[in-house]
RNA sequence: GCGGCGGUAGCUCAACGGUAGAGCCUUGCCCUUCCAAGGCAAUGACGCGGGUUCGAUUCCCGUCCGCCGCUCCA
């Protein structure tokens, strides 16, 4: 539960500790993952496009998602709702009101207020006053702070009807309860489960990807009877405690941090955060660091009672309820909900996994840092890269065939171009667990060295059946070699 | 949105009131070698707009973008 191991600078350079938010950043361009967004127009605030091996990436966090969700259990279905909802359901979440509260800013003090309720508040000055109530009090106009995306739905905007971008995809799937309900066959407890792009207007986006105005959800509404959602609450929390772990998140830099009553949201009785320690911004040579390690929320796992489908059907008119055959009993399911961020995950997945370290050239004291991302198989982009020692004498031909065998199980490159260990060293900065090299011994014995990603270690490993090998070992538990 | 700092090739840096230079990266060719150190060549930058000036990347203003603090959340 503490950042001891990460709050003290002089905690010397193991391996856990070099990596900066800077270092992710400048990774992430550098490697093709993450890129800012309409960069060639100046860019757009906060916003990003993720690049060839980010969209893998991301892909896998999220399918590694559904595989918890849905593939290893049947208690859950998916969902895929519409970004575009009715106006009403924004209402009944209460969104609508809860996001369009009129605010002014004091330009001495540098506090924002809510403008109708100036009368009330107080606004840290001694003897205590209102705000507005000093000499020195500069309070801009009020202004609206929507934070929800507003559109039009119908292309002439005047004529046509308001409506709102999601601000969370929780909302599709409450909407969707009756259909679910209906169709899938499952009775409480059972959940729906949603990954989807929402949008909110943020005041202060930043952070490189983990705030952003347009962002990714994994959410899951899990309804149970009322007298069971302590229970499950509790059953939840560790679910998702174990799919971070499992995943190879360093135990020491996760922790599960529950809300405070002031914290809660409107709908909430309790809510607790998965957090991850994220490093500082970056730190210069003499080991001095700008900012401090920070834990930081990358999933909110609430319980929110019976308050949306109880909103839902009051706004509706529809009855959103479940009956019990046996019991002859009828309730509004309880919620429980685990909600991630795709983009967040993604992110601390990056950070646990950067890493660098010295390899020496062989007996001469010297050598060259390596950077390496020691993702977890499963979720590292590439699995595999094939690559021929030299570019001639056959061995390109007999790579592309491995290559091709390769790829037809897991995602694979093939790369010819340069040193050896360049190449290598390319791998290890996108995390590909395996090189296979082809070498002149290959020609003859149809034999492939298998280079590991963590340890450099190679060992001698047949053509034949491989690619079921390098699938295997993909999907083996695995643990990161990084020290906590 | 408010306050502080910053913006020169993909990256790390340099110089300058007289139209920018290096290393690394990348690409091509040569070399053929199991962990980025070989040879030759090439691509490539003053965030944007305005002002002062004979002339602005340099000085001034605005704006955009980024980082740090306030606030909010996945």
């Amino acid at each position: 539960m503490t950042a001891s191991a990460n709050t003290n600078p002089n905690s010397g350079a193991t391996s856990g500790d070099v990596v900066t938010m800077d270092k992710i950043v400048a990774l992430s361009k550098r490697r093709g993952f993450v890129f800012p967004s309409s960069e060639i127009y100046g860019g757009v605030g906060s916003t990003y496009d993720f690049g060839h091996y980010g969209v893998l990436l991301k892909g896998n966090v999220k399918n590694e998602w559904w595989r918890q969700m849905l593939q290893e259990r049947d208690d859950i279905v998916a969902i895929d709702s519409a970004i575009l909802q009715h106006p009403r359901v924004w209402e009944a979440s209460g969104h609508l009101a809860g996001f369009t509260d009129p605010l002014v800013d004091c330009r001495t003090c540098g506090q924002r207020f809510r403008a109708d309720h100036l009368a009330e508040l107080a606004c840290g000055r001694k003897p205590s006053k209102h705000p507005g109530e000093t000499e020195e009090c500069s309070l801009t106009e009020a202004r609206d702070f929507n934070l929800m995306f507003e559109t039009t739905i119908g292309p002439v905007k005047e004529s046509g009807a308001t409506a709102y971008l999601r601000p969370e995809t929780a909302q599709g799937i409450f909407i969707n309860f009756k259909n679910v309900l209906q169709f899938s066959r499952k009775r409480p407890p059972f959940g729906i489960a949603q990954v989807g792009k929402s949008f909110r207007n943020e005041i202060t986006p930043g952070n490189f990807i983990f705030r952003t105005r347009e962002f990714e959800q994994m959410e899951m509404e899990y309804f149970v009877p009322p007298d069971q959602a302590r229970e499950w609450f509790d059953y939840w929390l560790k679910e998702r405690e174990r799919w971070y772990h499992e995943l190879g998140i360093r135990p020491d830099h996760l922790r599960l941090r529950p809300h405070d009553a002031d914290e809660l949201s409107h709908y909430s009785s309790a809510t607790s955060d998965v957090e991850y320690l994220f490093p500082p911004t970056s730190s210069n040579g003499a080991g001095l660091r700008e900012g401090e390690p920070r834990w930081s929320e990358l999933e909110g796992i609430a319980n929110r009672g019976d308050f949306d489908l109880t909103r839902h059907a009051e706004f509706s008119g529809q009855k959103l309820e479940y009956f019990d055959q046996a019991t002859g009993e009828r309730y509004v399911p309880h919620v429980i909900e685990p909600a991630a961020g795709v983009d967040r995950a993604t992110l601390a997945f990056l950070v646990d996994a950067y890493d660098e370290e010295f390899v020496e050239r062989e007996g001469t004291g010297e050598g060259e840092k390596r950077t390496v991302l020691r993702l977890h198989p499963r979720l590292a982009p590439v699995k595999a890269a094939v690559l021929p020692l030299v570019s001639k004498d056959g061995q390109p031909e007999l790579a592309r065939e491995v290559h091709r065998a390769v790829r037809a199980r897991v995602q694979a490159e093939y790369d010819e171009g340069g040193a050896i260990g360049r190449r290598y060293r390319r791998q290890d900065e996108i995390g590909t667990p395996f090189c296979l090299t082809i070498d002149h011994q290959s020609l003859t014995d149809r034999s492939v060295t298998l280079r590991d990603r963590d340890s450099l270690a190679q060992e001698r490993i047949a053509i034949d059946g491989l690619a079921e090998e390098i699938e295997r070992r993909v999907n083996a538990p695995w643990k990161t070699p990084k020290p906590a």
